[in-house]
DNA sequence: TAGCTATGAACAAACGATTGTTCAAAGTTG
DNA sequence: CAACTTTGAACAATCGTTTGTTCATAGCTA
């Protein structure tokens, strides 16, 4: 059993033991040091520290540099593979900058709250920002905060740092291989009218049917929002089209959609291919197993986070930058239209 | 507009408007003190403090206090709901005593750098872990944390404190429900073999048939471990035998099965019914929709940080607290079985 | 009115690091 | 060999709180 020190080791013991001052012992395990120290005194320090396992207290470091080193992730909810794929990615970035990441979540109604915890409490250097909130709420939330940040997924005019996912391209993607297909009365799940992600997937999808020579029809077109149930919804009202095909914002509506026409006894896919937006395991785990365009959620935490680091060092950058969809991943969910239409029961 | 504060204030700013001691001021703000202050000076403060809209700093805080008031929670992975679930509760319970939950998640294998990094650098004052690591890894590991800790749904022998879920129990109800609907000859797909959880879901399985005078038959019981693709090949094995029903271990190996069977061509729920332990909005999205038995794991993630802030406390409790399983959740997974038995494919 | 006890607030010492400044000893130069 | 420069390390201030201690003043008691 090795010996368990009872208390972790001060800079000052350290200082003791190798018999010099705690500044030497500081600068030589911070290394970066412009000041001179003979190779022994450092070998002895060093040798010290080692045997005495010590590390530094990150409080006191705080406290004394005025920096936490520690960013701040507001997410709306964890078990999203979106949010913790873009929580991955962020971290990774964060660690090898010497951060570490503050994940904190919270129902939409609560977000302002934690921001403004986080930063007035002064444990984050600056916050990533993943909110579903109303502009308006997001804006004060963040006046209030009064740290750097950098908005996910989301746009704030002004003068905001962001990274978006191009959802436009994603929904051409998307809406390009059902017309591939053969499908041409093609059916769009989207989200809420007012979002600004709403509106760029409802323009992929009619760029789509444009560069197809496929006249746009508002009524194949249902706006909810991005839940199981608003999908089952949705669906029916394009159950009664002659739609041959669906492309879905997320991949939980999809999931809704399919339910839903099953529960109708419609045969899928054959009867009705559906697509969607975003990838997870998930996808292949429904049935028929869903055919998707995947986005690159991972990454945009990454970009995010070397965004606010270099905004936090004080080197500026564009304000957005758009990450373009990955690519699109064919399963069992979308195969060509049967020939004829079919006859609604 | 409101005017910005351009730095935050500190107790000193508001100690000389106040034109009083810092002292006083972090006495009348704290509440707590035993010291008396007079009435009018403690208005004249909060008045100020409420003017310059000062915030304690967090940091300076917590180096005088030896204390960081935050837990450490560490989960395998984030977008799964068992843990997120856990979270919540953890947070909320943290919340409510004035601590904040940092999250960390890591892949199995780095469980311990990350439980190293959060002790070792001071910045909890304890941690709950939800490792899926092996005993010996997860001990060394969290005796060189050297941090008062909780273990989520996980025993380890000695005097650990931890919460765990009666996956016995829930084992059996899942069981007992089949039964119940006529099925004699049902099929288990477990976790790891060595696993205590896995041990203990594969007593309660046997523990409901015995109940039933169903005798115990080892071909129906296959062992993987708990992912999507290992349901698929464990339920290869069942689907050989006379198998009507399944208890799956998890939500997604019972994803996996379900998947499989379904690419071989049987009818589901009439050819097999399926149910899993745990519930999750997943499992409505899944076809058929999953029965499940629900798992309280919110509730778990609430009484770990309930425990292990008694123990900060100085307050100890039982080191081993077994929380029952919720109610059955009867989806379309499960039917009678069909008269007459399955001729094989 | 001298001596004592409450009262209310200031004083001052941490907590554990970082970092600008000072300073003795050794080395160099003319 | 006196004066000056390097080198290597100690000194000391500071970050913003909390909290034990001291201390002046006012109010009592005898």
């Amino acid at each position: 059993m090795t010996k368990k020190q009872r208390q972790k080791a001060t800079l000052a013991e350290v200082a003791a033991m190798a018999e010099v001052d705690v500044s030497t012992v500081s600068r030589v395990l911070r290394g970066q040091s412009e000041q001179r120290i003979r190779a022994e005194t450092r070998e002895r320090i060093l040798e010290v520290a080692k045997k005495l396992n010590y590390r530094a207290n990150y409080t006191a470091r705080a406290l004394r540099m005025s920096r936490t080193f520690t960013l701040g992730i507001v997410v709306p909810q964890l078990d999203n593979p979106v949010f913790s794929a873009a929580i991955r990615g962020a971290e990774n970035v964060a660690a090898q900058n010497g951060y570490s990441l503050l994940i904190s979540h919270r129902d939409p109604g609560d977000a302002g709250t934690t921001i403004a915890k986080l930063s007035q409490m002064n444990r984050v250097d600056g916050l990533l920002v993943a909110s579903l909130d109303a502009d308006e709420v997001l804006r004060s939330d963040l006046a209030e905060a009064n740290v750097p940040y950098v908005l996910l997924n989301r746009q704030l005019p002004g003068t905001a740092l962001s990274v978006v996912l191009d959802s436009r391209e994603a929904a051409r993607k998307a809406t390009e291989h059902l017309i591939s297909l053969g499908h041409r009365r093609i059916g769009h799940l989207g989200g809420r009218p007012g979002g600004f992600n709403a509106q760029e997937r409802l323009a992929g999808y009619r760029i789509a049917l444009d560069a197809a020579g496929i006249s746009f029809d508002p009524s194949l077109v249902t706006m909810g929002d991005y839940t199981f149930s608003a999908g089952r919804d949705s669906v029916k009202q394009l159950a009664k089209t002659d739609a041959t095909a669906i492309m879905a914002a997320t991949l939980v509506s999809a999931a809704g959609a399919m339910a839903e026409l099953r529960l109708e006894g419609w045969q899928l896919p054959q009867e009705m291919s559906v697509i969607a937006l975003h990838d997870a395991p998930f996808a292949e785990m429904l049935f028929p197993a869903l055919s998707t365009v995947m986005m690159p959620t991972e990454e945009m935490g990454r970009v995010a986070a070397d965004l606010l680091i270099r905004k936090l060092s004080g080197k500026e950058a564009g304000p957005v930058q758009a990450l373009p969809p990955g690519r699109l991943i064919v399963r069992d969910s979308t195969v060509a239209p049967r020939s004829g239409t079919r006859i609604s029961k």
